[in-house]
RNA sequence: GGAGGGGUUCCCGAGUGGCCAAAGGGAUCAGACUGUAAAUCUGACGGCUCCGCCUUCGGAGGUUCGAAUCCUCCCCCCUCCA
């Protein structure tokens, strides 16, 4: 019994809902190990900090002794997304479904024991339905219950397309719940819906419902909007040691905290303390550092971590340039070459236009001097650092 | 199938013949201030061989000295009716 409560508090830390909570505890009773449910989208192959927030749940549960089930979507996948809002996705290969496939592996790896890993495809299954299946399976749900989901809701008040195959989403995500006969299923919030489709299922398949877990969706650097590559700002588990730093220094103190909850392995009570030195007046940078190092040192190393934070106070705190930036040749034409053209070449800037705007805004420097004017050429034959910003370096040398 | 409404620069959203590369807001970028935080202020925000030129307002044609604005056809979205 006690190992139920431990287990259970575990579970439940960080999570937004556990749906139903009292069958949760039913299954952890019988003391059998639970097929835990997640399932992915092979759209997108480079994982990003969001979404550890739910592998570390997954890790979880392995430690417990649950067997986890990373499923991806391919079969979903290599027909366009459902939650896109308003463009429909192009299709994925199946040379890149199996390509992301491999991808996700391996980065989940740096969490997950694949000892105690399955990874499935839905197409495997969803593949061999037959249009009769299909229609079945669809009979067993209704539009106006479709349009409860809040997305689909949204969009149709709102005046925006939904089309009839978006519908077959959340009932083909369920359905994959009953082929695996899942004890638990894990998604963010965004994810409830369907899930909980997945439970009517079950039952319609005369199968005990799977327990609905949602985990917290994670901000972006923004901290504003869902974390995701395609708004860029997201910090991904295979940035450079000192990007990844970099990203972490750059988010707000608000949103700190909320990192430190949803991404940080250290205990809440541990945490909370910080949080109180800093309303007593210790500065917030200084904690955001400790934060920047735990998470650099867990996707790369301890080593890293230092020559990030190393490299860090350098370059801002300090000013200085950085040792490591690209190194670009560029062949001048007679007359030396256009300071606004070498800049757009050298991939500083993305339009020569562009180019000028910042040289005016004085944002722009060689080797640490701002140009006195715009229409500057540097002459052949000489090398410098330039620098637009606060961020973007190039070493070009004119020949 | 019928009736009506609508598609504008990354997003929202003005603009109904010249003063429109297109108001305003958001996002973004840069400068100042800082802790590469927030807030604030300032500026930029289609491209170029940049005091001028070129390409944009769902698509293709047409009218006009001149169109995002007018006409024709087409594509797409929404609402109501069937």
């Amino acid at each position: 019994m006690t190992d139920v409560n431990g287990s259970l508090e575990l579970i439940k830390r960080g999570t937004e809902e556990v749906l139903p909570e009292a069958l949760l505890i039913k299954k952890l009773q019988r003391g059998n190990p639970l097929k835990i449910k997640a399932g992915f989208d092979p759209t997108a192959p480079d994982l990003h900090i969001g979404h550890t927030v739910l592998i570390n749940k997954l890790r979880q549960f392995q430690e417990l002794g649950h067997e986890v089930i990373f499923l991806i979507g391919d079969f979903t996948g290599m027909i366009g997304d459902p939650t896109g809002k308003s463009a429909t996705r192009p299709p994925l290969t199946r040379e890149e479904v199996v390509e992301n496939a491999k991808t996700y592996e391996h980065q989940i790896f740096k969490i997950l024991d694949p000892s105690k890993t399955t990874v499935l495809f839905n197409s495997s299954w969803m593949g061999e339905m037959s249009a009769v299946d299909l229609i079945q399976l669809a009979a067993k749900h209704t539009v106006a219950r479709m349009l409860e989901r809040d997305d689909f809701n949204k969009r149709y008040t709102g005046g925006q397309p939904i089309a009839v195959h978006e519908f077959l989403y959340p009932l083909i995500q369920g359905y994959d719940s009953v082929v695996l006969k899942a004890d638990v299923e894990l998604g963010g919030t965004d994810q409830k819906f369907n899930l909980l489709v997945g439970r009517q299922l079950q039952e319609a398949y005369q199968q005990e419902p799977q327990v609905v877990i949602t985990l917290p969706i994670l901000e972006g650097l923004d901290g504003v909007q869902k974390m995701s590559k395609s708004l860029d700002n997201y910090i991904g588990i295979t940035d450079a040691p000192e990007e990844m730093f970099g990203k972490v220094m750059s988010i707000s103190d608000e949103l700190m905290w909320r990192y430190f909850e949803l991404l940080s392995f250290r205990p809440m009570a541990e945490i909370e303390n910080w949080r109180d030195e800093v309303e007593r007046g210790a500065n917030p940078r200084d904690v955001k550092v400790r934060l920047a190092e735990e998470l650099v040192e867990r996707f790369h190393s301890r080593e890293d971590a230092v020559r990030a934070n190393e490299a860090f106070v350098a370059r801002f705190k300090k000013g200085e340039i950085p040792d490591e930036m690209a190194e670009i040749t560029l062949s001048a034409g007679d007359g030396g070459y256009p300071l606004a053209n070498l800049l757009k070449d050298a991939g500083l800037v993305k339009s020569t236009t562009e180019a000028r705007n910042m040289i005016k805004q004085g944002a722009v420097k060689i080797d640490g001097e701002r140009p006195a004017d715009h229409s500057q050429v540097v002459e052949a034959g000489s090398t410098h650092v330039y620098q637009v910003g606060k961020r973007r370096f190039a070493r070009v040398s004119v020949q």
